[in-house]
Formats: structure tokens, C-alpha cells, sequence
DNA sequence: AAATCGGACTGT
DNA sequence: ACAGTCCGATTT
């Protein structure tokens, strides 16, 4: 008996995720095409994926799931019950809503998550205190200080419009923007995620007339959505300090920010490389000032501030780590042709 | 072995 | 509909 009789699917069969990625310090995932690195693991037999971050290939936005078993299935959300995949070495790569916690708000572009765990498995009442340390609740943390993107599904439920009648609906990519411990009346302490939606293709279904403003959201997100696992791998190397200053910012969770900045713009017109060669492990600050034309660099790794034309820091490297001198040149005549200045290499020699 | 925002089945 | 019970698959 085919227990799914009666009921439509749409795009049922999955996809193994397809060709290269770039894989975390564990095994290579056996395939990849998103736009965003994935991870994961292969086991004994070189098979079964364990985690995979972004979407597989062949599944897309507001597609439809009968239940656990197909997200699963698909690699969309490989637990059969709990509601976070993840660790806390690894970050946690999906989720799901299904409106099991009390508090949680789900506003379509923006979701306020209950962490997992306090729970009496026999009434699903709440017990005791959840921990930041559980896996799922960790994997949320991690993926919340790499900028890790999150699958996000959303179950039948009461208490959100966006939730379907009846089944899953996988509603894309989201970034943990902030998480906090918080008392519940009932004394109970939860731990919430705030996760904020970074795929913009596919509407979510419009269930109100007046949607919340997105624009704040998304402006806060792009540049992270850049984020690749290069720039992780560069940031994680230069324990988040950044290359001009040596300045990391603390933030929570004894953990640090910074962001991995292309030398040589990625995509038109600029076609620059996701390479290690092309990625500098930077403070807001300086990312801002290298991308915003205020800095550039000599073949030397010295920087220039532009409107003094006067060298004020030289660039720290780390082991193995080399910015190739044409992407710096290539930088430089950008910012600098662009002002009508000379951007020719000689005038950025270091004067000895 | 324990933990997990399921799923199918029973009752009201 | 809803709530409780039992039986769970998968991952950690």
C-alpha cells in the first residue's frame, strides 16, 4: 500500500547534489553546485552525506514535502524528528518550524527560533532548561559566527500564514542574525535564534497585505551572502584579526568577527577569483575603506590611504597565505584610474 | 544509549 | 478537531 496515494507531489524524485565544492576539514562531499560552499561527510562506503550546507541541486524554494521522510530523503533535513541538524563543530544546516515551541514568531522574511531540548519526551512539555551546548543549539551558534546559510522548512502549523496546510514546504536560505537566552513565565530558560532570509527568488506567499519591510534585512545580508568557504577558511587562519589594524572584534559566545574581503571584485566586470590569492581577512572598517576606494595596496602589501596618498600600515600575513601583487594592481587602477590619478605601479613603491 | 518541533493510531 | 499513547528512524 502506498501510504502517499491520493496526494500530489511536486518534483518528488531528488537529485544528489552535483559536481566539486570546497569541503571543511573533514571529507569531501561527493557533490555540489549552489552557490555557496558545502560540507559534509562521506562514510565508510563513500556514500551517505551527512551534512550539506545550501541547497541541493534540484530542489528549489517553495517546493512541497508529503513529510520527514522526503526532506530527508532529499537532503533538505536529514533528522527525522528533531528540528535542527547541525553540530556545533559543523553548524547546523537546516531547520524546521513546526510551531513545537511557544513564543516563536515566523514573519517570513525574518523567524524567531526556539533552540531544541527541556522537553518531557512524553508530554512535549517543558521540563528543564535548554542549553546553548546541545547539538542543534550549538550547530545554530556556529552557523551564526561563520555566516553559515540555513535551510529553512516549514511545517503545518497554527500561528504562522506562511506555514502550509498540511506536510513541508522548504522556503529557502536564511542567516542566524543574533541569538540570546531567554526566561520563559514558566521559569525555563529557552535559548532563541533570529534568522533572516537571504534567497529572495521565490516570493513566500503573500498571506497579509501588509508584509514587513524587508529592505533592512537584506541590506544587512548582502554582503555575507558573499561569504564563501574561502573566506572562512582566510578569516579562521588570521584568528579574525585584521590584516591592517591586528584588531579582532569580540563578540558573543567568545567568539570573533571579521570579514574576508576580494581584493579583485568578484563578477562583472571585474572577474575576480574566490581565491585564497584574492581574499584578505579584514575588520568592517577596512573592508569598507579597501572596497570603497580609501585604501589601497601596494605590490608590497603596503596600504596607501588615498587621500593622502600616504602608506600608513603594512598588510600582516600569515603562513601560506600570499595576495597575488595583479589582483592588488588590478585594485589600485581601479580606485585610482577612477580618480583620474596615475595607477601606474611605480608611484606606489615604497620611497626608501 | 539518549535525544530529537513525527506519524499513525486510539480515544473522547 | 484535538489530545494522548505508542512506536519509532536517524543522528549524535
Amino acid at each position: 500500500m502506498d501510504f502517499m496515494s491520493g496526494v500530489t507531489r511536486v518534483g518528488a524524485e531528488w537529485f544528489p547534489p552535483a559536481a566539486s565544492c570546497l569541503s571543511r576539514p573533514y571529507k569531501m562531499a561527493p557533490a555540489c553546485t549552489n552557490s555557496f560552499s558545502c560540507n559534509g561527510r562521506v562514510s565508510e562506503g563513500g556514500v551517505t552525506m551527512t551534512r550539506f550546507f545550501g541547497t541541493p541541486a534540484g530542489v528549489k524554494a517553495g517546493q512541497f514535502f508529503i513529510d520527514r521522510r522526503e526532506l530527508h530523503e532529499a537532503f533538505v533535513h536529514r533528522p527525522t524528528q528533531a528540528g535542527i541538524s547541525g553540530t556545533k563543530l559543523e553548524g547546523s544546516d537546516s531547520i524546521v518550524i513546526s510551531g513545537g515551541y511557544v513564543g516563536d514568531e515566523d514573519n517570513g522574511d525574518y523567524i524567531i527560533y526556539s533552540g531544541h531540548g527541556g522537553k518531557d519526551p512524553n508530554s512535549t512539555r517543558q521540563i528543564a532548561d535548554q542549553s546553548r551546548d546541545a547539538p542543534g543549539n550549538a550547530g545554530l551558534i556556529t552557523s551564526h559566527a561563520e555566516a553559515l546559510p540555513v535551510r529553512v522548512v516549514r511545517g503545518k502549523h497554527k500561528g504562522s500564514p506562511f506555514a502550509p496546510p498540511a506536510g513541508y514546504v522548504y522556503s529557502g536560505l536564511y542567516l542566524v542574525t543574533q541569538w540570546w537566552m531567554e526566561m520563559r513565565p514558566d521559569g525555563f530558560q529557552i535559548i532563541r535564534f533570529r534568522l533572516e532570509r537571504i534567497d529572495e527568488q521565490v516570493p513566500l506567499e503573500p498571506q497579509s497585505l501588509n508584509l514587513p519591510d524587508p529592505e533592512f534585512a537584506t541590506t544587512i545580508v548582502s554582503r555575507r551572502i558573499r561569504d564563501s568557504q574561502l573566506a572562512r577558511e582566510v578569516k579562521k587562519l588570521y584568528d579574525y584579526e585584521c590584516q591592517v589594524c591586528e584588531q579582532a572584534i569580540p563578540t558573543s559566545n567568545n567568539a570573533f568577527y571579521a570579514e574576508g574581503a576580494h581584493v579583485r571584485p568578484l563578477g562583472r566586470p571585474h572577474l575576480g577569483h574566490d581565491a585564497l590569492s584574492n581574499i584578505l581577512c579584514l575588520c568592517p572598517n577596512h573592508h569598507s575603506q579597501f572596497d570603497l576606494g580609501g585604501l589601497v595596496l601596494t605590490d608590497q602589501m603596503e596600504a596607501i590611504e588615498t587621500r593622502t596618498m600616504t602608506p600608513f600600515a603594512s598588510l600582516s600575513f600569515r603562513k601560506n597565505h600570499v595576495v597575488a601583487a595583479s589582483n592588488a594592481g588590478y585594485h589600485r587602477a581601479l580606485w585610482l584610474g577612477a580618480r583620474g590619478m596615475s595607477s601606474d605601479l611605480r608611484l606606489l613603491q615604497p620611497t626608501a
